[in-house]
RNA sequence: GCGGAUGUAGCUCAAUGGCAGAGCGUCGCACUGUGGAUGCGAAUGUUGCGGGUUCGAGCCCCGUCAUCCGCCCCA
């Protein structure tokens, strides 16, 4: 290849398939969230700093966010998640709103951190929250969200699986093993990290974020007890809620999920491939019920997850349910040109067509007819038009159907009746 | 930020340190009013970039850039 201009490290090119692909799990996205009476909004790409300084996590603002100073020499960040904008969006008209909030969203996010299979430094995200409801149920809700999700792609329980805890219940246990309040968010970072250490180096991380022995072991227990929710009736109702709701399949308590985000108060969830090359988070929420008063708003509860494009993609692409029509033609019809004197001939008719309320492109020179159809054919065409002297001089038009290969000629006044008909007939293969 | 691998034709990849190649695709012809098949033919290269070693470098060495994979973190 020559001298190309590179892209931008971590931004993907989207090409129609790779577009089909983006816009189908937009609307996948669209239709479960109306599903469940959510609106749509959107905020600015750009946000300052100050927005994600104090609450979204260390990590997150100083070393994966893009940011640089404007021209006058304020701090301005790409979005490296939505949450944050929801609140200043929501504080900014806290009266004027009907609550609970039921709002969806789905847009680009920028994060600098090294691509690799499942991440890229531009992605999109799927944003959906629930705000100004404190209940387990609206929690619930958010889950049952995503599980329809899943279930809506055709993904089952046994591929992607939504693991579920609560961090006032985790709060509550560490302080029962005498854990000092102080302490307790770096332990939580501890649990969050166990799968990715050896328990002997989990064991030794431990001891050194200053839990002695005893502690240690008793973490362990508290681990292992997959009937600790029993102890936390936000969570008992919650999962009495998701049964209600008929997702209880795809959700199961895990009291190791604590994810990265500072901001969250109470119960969090996590959806995880459980199938396939990549076992990680393919979405991820929880409740954060002091986020809009941290952004200066009054105090209002909120709850709700994000979902990326790229992971999602990965495993619907390995489980085997991305739809495979995605490409198709967006013109079954197209207008092949017999030479250079009938090439406007061709146009004509073409727009005639599309005034008919027909999708139709118009090849747009005069090639070898052979080079044409082939053309038609590798774009997806159903139907292609030969419009030659035979068929100007005597008013018609030649029909091909290009699957069959047969091909008829009918007076053209009676062509987009025609070609309506044998698109009904004949749906795509 | 750390570690590993790979960069050769549009694509996928070959090529003991000794003439840079194949398959697919593209284009042309067989077939000047008809595509997918077949046959024949043709075009296509700063071997990522910059140095070095050598009579000679796609191959060895150094640097650099890019991509991919993993770690960290996360969607």
């Amino acid at each position: 290849m020559k001298n190309v201009i590179p892209a931008v490290k971590g931004t993907r090119d989207f090409y129609p398939r790779e577009m089909a692909i983006r816009t189908w799990l937009y609307s996948k996205a669209r239709q479960v969230s109306e599903a469940f009476g959510y609106q749509e909004y959107e905020g600015p790409m750009l946000e300052t700093l100050e927005l994600y300084a104090a609450k979204s996590g260390e990590e997150l603002v100083k070393e994966q966010s893009f940011v640089f100073p404007d021209r006058s020499g304020k701090l301005i960040t790409l979005r490296p998640e939505l949450t944050p904008t929801l609140m200043r969006m929501v504080a900014r008209r806290q009266g004027q709103l009907t609550y609970p909030l039921r709002w969806w969203s789905f847009g680009p996010f920028w994060r600098y951190e090294r691509p690799q299979k499942g991440r890229s430094r531009e992605f999109f995200q799927w944003n959906i929250d629930l705000i100004g409801a404190a209940t387990p149920e609206a929690d619930a809700e958010m889950v049952a969200v995503m599980a329809t999700f899943y279930r809506s792609t055709g993904l089952t329980p046994d591929q992607v699986s939504i693991h579920v805890n609560n961090r006032r219940l985790m709060d509550d246990q560490l302080a029962k093993l005498g854990i000092q309040a102080n302490q307790r968010p770096a332990v939580f970072r501890l649990i969050d990290r166990r799968d990715k250490l050896s328990p002997e180096a989990w064991r030794e991380y431990a001891l050194e974020q200053g839990l002695s022995p005893e502690q240690f072991d008793k973490l362990l227990t508290l681990l292992e007890n997959l009937d600790l929710w029993k102890e936390s009736d936000e969570l008992a109702r919650f999962f009495e809620a998701v049964d209600a709701l008929g997702m209880s399949s795809y959700v199961h308590f895990n009291p190791q999920i604590i994810r990265g985000l500072d901001y969250y108060t109470g119960t969090v969830y996590e959806g995880r491939a459980q199938t396939g090359n990549l076992r990680r988070a393919v979405a991820g929420g929880g409740r954060y019920d002091n986020l809009l008063a941290d952004v200066g708003g009054d105090p209002l509860p909120g709850t709700g997850f994000a979902m990326g494009d790229v992971v999602i993609t990965l495993l619907l692409e390995e489980t085997g349910n991305l739809p495979d029509n995605l490409e198709a033609s967006p013109a079954p019809v197209m207008v092949t040109v017999f030479d250079e004197s009938l090439l406007l001939a061709s146009y004509r008719l073409a727009s005639e067509l599309r005034a008919a309320g027909l999708n139709v492109a118009c090849y747009p020179l005069p090639d070898k007819l052979g080079k044409q159809f082939k053309y038609a054919d590798r774009v997806g065409a159903r139907l292609a038009l030969i419009l030659g002297p035979d068929e100007e001089t005597q008013g018609q038009v030649a029909i091909k159907d290009l699957n069959t290969r047969e091909q008829i000629v009918l007076p053209r006044a009676e062509a987009a009746q025609k070609i309506r008909q044998m698109l009904a007939e004949e749906p795509a293969s």
